[in-house]
DNA sequence: ATTTTTTTATTGTAAATACAACAAAATTGA
DNA sequence: TCAATTTTGTTGTATTTACAATAAAAAAAT
């Protein structure tokens, strides 16, 4: 067997750990640039969604949101047409972290496929994403209760 | 850019989260699997060597291990050759859970994996090896306190 | 039309996580 | 040799994270 997650596992956990470090001088802390980097590229996004795209706890996305509305990167809008969502926007502090957030996204991939060539990594974002659907299959079986069995 | 962290970050949360639902059964707490299962696999680890290893700040790794130690998973054995490490080692109830651990990583791994052919794997874990090597210089770098520019 | 289910959001609570500061042993180097 | 540095480990504190429970709006089903 394979232990390509336990590979990710630490790539995902050293990535993770050196971007939390890194946006500290913007502010921001533990785990807030994954919200706000999706939040300015899909505005209009709701919270729900979030949490299913970064695969975390719902709650733990309400209170990672609440924390940036707080302090002025994002904010939240309600929706006429539904009462029940409030929109997540940028606010102009919000937009401004948004190029520094980019860059050092971009440089973190290209960093961490150093010495790939341009095949390989397009190879590896494929499998990858794959590899994807086939655990977002399992988290939301899951996080809803079931049972897998093993 | 392509956006592999990114797609990482995704399946590394997710799979986390679904290994602590899973692991609640033997009563561990988030993230403990991470760590005995690697103590079981290489006993004697110190635990500054298995916070490199998994990635996580020594502080973190320290207070896992300890309540490790402390729900009697595994112990620590001081070593008369060098006064300052203690060596790691799970007990009978550590092997005990140990069959259970590697079954449920194997059996996420192949679910993970599902669709992937023999040769597709292969070149994704020799793949996702070379970015972890990536991932732990910066992180090693990050970590003790320099900077990167980006 | 109205009951049932699903979606979305919130709050209380317990626990993990990381940083800072500290300490002691071991290693390096001058 | 012994001073400086590195390695290893601990504790205090602030913060994030996740689960449980709750609520209300919307959507689906009867």
């Amino acid at each position: 067997m394979r232990e390509i997650l336990r590979e990710i596992g630490m790539i995902a956990r050293a990535f993770d750990s050196i971007s939390n470090i890194e946006f500290k001088e913007l502010e921001l802390t533990k785990g807030q640039y994954l919200y706000l980097i999706r939040i300015c590229e899909q505005p209009g996004l709701i919270q729900e969604k979030l949490a299913e795209m970064i695969k975390v706890d719902r709650t733990t996305a309400a209170r990672a949101i609440s924390k940036l509305e707080l302090n002025g990167f994002i904010e939240k809008r309600s929706d006429p047409d539904n009462r029940k969502i409030r929109k997540l926007y940028p606010t102009a502090k919000g937009e401004e972290a948004y190029p520094l957030l980019k860059r050092e996204s971009d440089y973190s991939d290209q960093s961490a496929l150093e010495g790939l060539s341009g095949e390989e990594i397009e190879t590896l974002h494929k499998l990858l994403k794959r590899v994807r659907l086939n655990v977002e299959r399992d988290w939301e079986y899951v996080k809803k209760g079931n049972k897998r069995s093993y």
